[in-house]
DNA sequence: TTATAATAGATTGTATAAAATAGGCAATGA
DNA sequence: TCATTGCCTATTTTATACAATCTATTATAA
């Protein structure tokens, strides 16, 4: 297996990427270009292409002059993202499912296995929203859609950072579990319409868990 | 009005995606920065974070020390652009027409206007779809998703390269005026079923004019 | 006391210079 | 002749240095 050469700049974006979705930076907080720098080792030139590349994935934003904060959370946020992962996810694995191979739902299944027995572990949060994530790519693995695939991980990687905030405090998606067998199920029978419907519910279901927590939290 | 303080990446930014826009950085061409910034008289770090910028917007590739070039055009890409755009602005479409004001539907009306003018006119590619935008935003200006909204423009800056493309082979998308009139007679109306079927009818049109001349063009 | 202006310090934005890497070409050996 | 190796050049990537801009604080005047 080849190895991967990254630049500086990609695995300072990695490794921030990770920090903002573990919540080590909060959001609003601004992060100081010369800063980052000395504690990663780097010139601050890969730093500032490495935000740069994070306000394209929405995770950070950028005031001339004033330098890049990570973005706040907030309710209406995640109404909008998650109903437009719905709208879309929808949409892609409704495609994906008339040329689904056997083997990609196959892969499905281990990956469900992995998932469950995630959660109790130690550090469940990111564990388990990198299988969650590959959970959902596999399902949509033969929909051939590279742009419209693109654009699903941008906004899951947005909608990630509320997933594992809720995941540290509640411990998980109450409904995650079950909701994503019966998925699988739909997906193996082919059955299009109910799998896509059982997607959304899914998503929106997230969606309502994870709003009620930030409500929560705004109101303190 | 305050005016707003650019830096020299964003105005590096803005010429680049104009050349590439208006079709003088011709798809798969290689990008040298430094031949750039000599052009443009700016140094190569503003110049390599606009080229960061636009591979954020779909118009530009990276691939590590070997630098940036325009992304190609394709029928197939058209497909899944145009599809997702369908899907994405019918939404906020139907969104926005429960708290539309009258102050955006006459606004609408004046850039319908200038729309049909623009047509014959000098550089019609540039004016039109600017225009185009500008009418399809102000429909979209009730919707208050501010997030899907810097999706959809996204989408159309990929867009408008297939968009301004046809309009300098054929003149302009054939059905687009009486299209968009009948469009905004809908929204006037508040009848949100049409005026979204009339919406995806219309993007799905210019789409399949577009794919037609690319599919021409691939042939030869 | 309040508001406005001036100044200092910090931080970003940009230019220039140095280091790292890829791709091509010539030299060497089978 | 063909393949392999090492070197050279073009280009990108990163570092350092400097200039422009913003923020906060202090001083001044109404």
């Amino acid at each position: 297996m080849a190895i991967e050469y990254k630049t500086r700049t990609q695995l300072v974006v990695e490794i921030l990427r990770e920090k903002i979705l573990s919540g080590e930076i909060v959001a609003g907080q601004p992060l100081r270009q010369a800063a980052l720098a000395n504690e990663l080792n780097v010139s601050r030139i890969p730093v500032r292409e490495a935000l740069l590349q994070l306000e394209a994935e929405g995770l950070v934003i950028f005031e001339p002059h004033k330098g890049a904060s990570a973005t706040e959370l907030s309710a209406a946020q995640v109404d909008e993202l998650f109903e437009l992962r719905a709208m879309i996810e929808g949409d892609l694995l409704a495609a994906s499912l008339v040329h689904i191979t056997d083997d990609a739902l196959v892969q499905a299944t281990d990956i469900l296995v992995n998932l469950d027995s995630a959660l109790g572990k130690e550090n469940a949060a990111n564990t388990w929203s990198e299988l969650n994530s590959d959970f959902h790519n596999c399902l949509y693995s033969g929909a051939n859609r590279p742009q419209t695939a693109d654009l699903v991980n941008i906004l899951n990687k947005n909608a990630d950072r509320y997933i594992r905030m809720h995941l540290l405090w509640a411990g998980g998606i109450s409904k995650a579990g079950p909701e994503h067998a019966e998925l699988l199920a739909f997906c193996q029978a082919r059955d299009i319409d109910n799998a896509v419907a059982k997607l959304k519910q899914h998503i929106l279901n997230s969606r309502d868990e994870i709003k009620a927590f930030l409500l929560q939290r705004e109101a303190n």
